[in-house]
DNA sequence: TTGTAAGCGTTATCAC
DNA sequence: GTGATAACGCTTACAA
């Protein structure tokens, strides 16, 4: 690879003044010697190397990004995997790579202050945040520049872009009741989830907002599998049908893929004797039977905000929110309809 | 950050003598000044900068990877997101992180030189490559280290790893042979395509050792999506009862989803009245009804392979073989049963 | 066995 | 306007 003196030496200047048309800023090179310089650099093929000038100004344009260690390769998150490539996308228009990274599912922390100490990357963009996160609790202190997408505790500081689960259930809510459902029922995660609890939120400002009454055998929690919505199911059809819920928001896409499954197992159709809400925006779902309606997280607008916030907290600019939290979206399809 | 410097006037040594402790081969320095140079690494906290070492090395120790453009976030290929999680692991088990970077959808060659000529990695892996692949012309061209994900052009000689999907669809025939079954059709991507038509060979592989004919209204083909395999159905329906197959296999899993959604809709029975299989493992299948019998490929092996033969690459190391053919492996589920 | 110093490819300070 | 040159943090001949 030619390097900066191979220019020098066939524009016939010194390595100072290539630099100095390289950045371009104090151009009070003359625009001979530009020019020269400039068709060297053409002639000979020259791009500046990278890791020279990041040694230089102390940086790597790098920015770290660690997988969520998955247990079983067909249990990746698509929401997640889609997040990815937007936020690179985003890095990219601000001149940044994601490095990626993977750690042991019990200890983080180790792993990114490795990165830190060695120089690795610039910043971090934490995913899957959770409460009590030791990953953000670590980079505050110190004071290391990281964005989250997710919350965690709310007492502490930190950037952060999120999808409003709250409203999102909230609205899910809303849209039954203007169908004619009364008796809605949800499918939760247990509580000390963060966007868990936030959905589960939303799903009782839902109820209150339209006068219902918030009942507790109308709320089931489970993991986040297809099992937890089989089970509710179950659950709920035991009660005498004058009780039983007419439609159920699911606290995720997997979730709700239990429900349309046991529904149909017990001889019903999901969106005529029952409706479904699942939550993620899962692809393939459009492709169930009824075609699962869901509520879709502004993934792009995501890895965009992340990014802008990112550049933000490096450059020590406070002009821009330091919480941001995204409207997620309803897409109705099939397996909603009036109560029965 | 401290520096080698802060850690030589720590352990009152050199900071060659630093270095020396720390690239442990030729070690030729005295325990009590190597127990000295430890500690002080110790109490000063300090971690080699990666940038530096890179600069003196003339190494990045970074993979590229570009993502693949993926026209609107719901329609990513899970696969292919795994497949990059088990590729990190893989990477960081050699003391490589992977670089991710994106391109626009018709021109990648461009990104791929800018990427080498900054210096910002040493090599590349290539996902999702086809006939006549720019990039590895271009990467060949120039000889620049890279691995593949999926075979080119026969006639080139380049290190690549593949799913054997001929074999794979030869299994899957088999298998509904053993079922009983005389009649099998599949719906295939166009004419064209590498693994396409690799599983077409399969198919038709899967024929003739069964010492059936093999029939050109069986072969329906078509873009990958859904509406591919309801087209195929509905084809294959308007024949008469006889003719009809009685299984039929996918060239992947979103074209078995059609395939099932249409029988379904005609009021048939998969599984019972029109057997399936589909290609992929894709995530969620397992939770249709009936849940999908698929081909899974070997993903983290694939990673893991990849690496090793990127190794052997960069190293010059010609006792690793650079091609390589990894079975897939049949999952039976409910959607094949024995012909009506 | 350890230290000195050159050099990796840049940028930026200082002379000229 | 332009050119030496030091410096970024490290590795490694070579000298001691």
């Amino acid at each position: 690879m030619p390097t900066i003196k191979d220019v020098a030496r066939e524009a016939g200047v010194s390595i100072a003044t290539v630099s100095y048309v390289l950045n371009k800023k104090n151009n009070f090179v003359s625009e001979k010697t530009r020019q020269q310089v400039l068709e060297a650099i053409q002639r000979v093929g020259y791009t500046p190397n990278t890791t020279a000038r990041n040694l230089k100004a102390n940086q790597t344009r790098l920015i770290g990004y660690a997988w969520h260690k998955i247990p079983d390769y067909h249990h990746v998150n698509p929401m997640m995997d889609s997040f990815i490539y937007y936020l690179a996308q985003a890095a990219e228009a601000s001149g940044y790579h994601l490095l990626t990274f993977t750690h042991p599912s019990g200890k983080p922390e180790p792993v990114y202050d490795e990165m830190i100490r060695s120089g690795r990357v610039d910043a971090f963009i934490l995913a899957e945040t959770i409460r009590d996160d030791g990953r953000i609790e670590f980079l505050r202190s110190i004071d290391y520049p990281f964005v989250c997408f997710g919350r965690s505790n709310p007492d502490w500081d930190f950037p952060w872009v999120d999808t409003d689960g709250q409203t999102g259930m909230r609205e899910a809510v809303n849209y039954l009741v203007e169908m004619g459902h009364r008796r809605i029922a949800m499918a939760a995660w247990p509580e000390g989830s963060i966007s868990g609890d936030f959905r589960t939120a939303g799903y009782v400002d839902g109820l209150v907002n339209a006068g219902l009454p918030v009942r507790a055998e109308y709320l089931v929690r489970g993991e986040h599998n297809e099992q937890t919505g089989r089970e509710a199911v179950r659950y709920w059809l035991e009660m005498p049908s004058a009780e039983r819920p007419t439609a159920i928001v699911a606290v995720s896409d997997i979730v709700a893929i239990g429900i349309l499954n046991e529904i149909e197992e017990r001889g019903m159709i999901p969106g005529r004797d029952l409706s479904v809400i699942g939550f993620d925006y899962t692809p393939l779902v459009q492709y169930l039977r009824p075609a699962l309606t869901t509520i879709e997280q502004a993934i792009p607008e995501t890895g965009q905000a992340l990014m802008r916030m990112l550049e933000a907290v490096l450059n020590k600019d406070d002009s821009v929110p330091m919480q941001l939290l995204l409207p997620p979206q309803l897409i109705p399809r099939n397996s909603c309809g009036a109560p029965p």
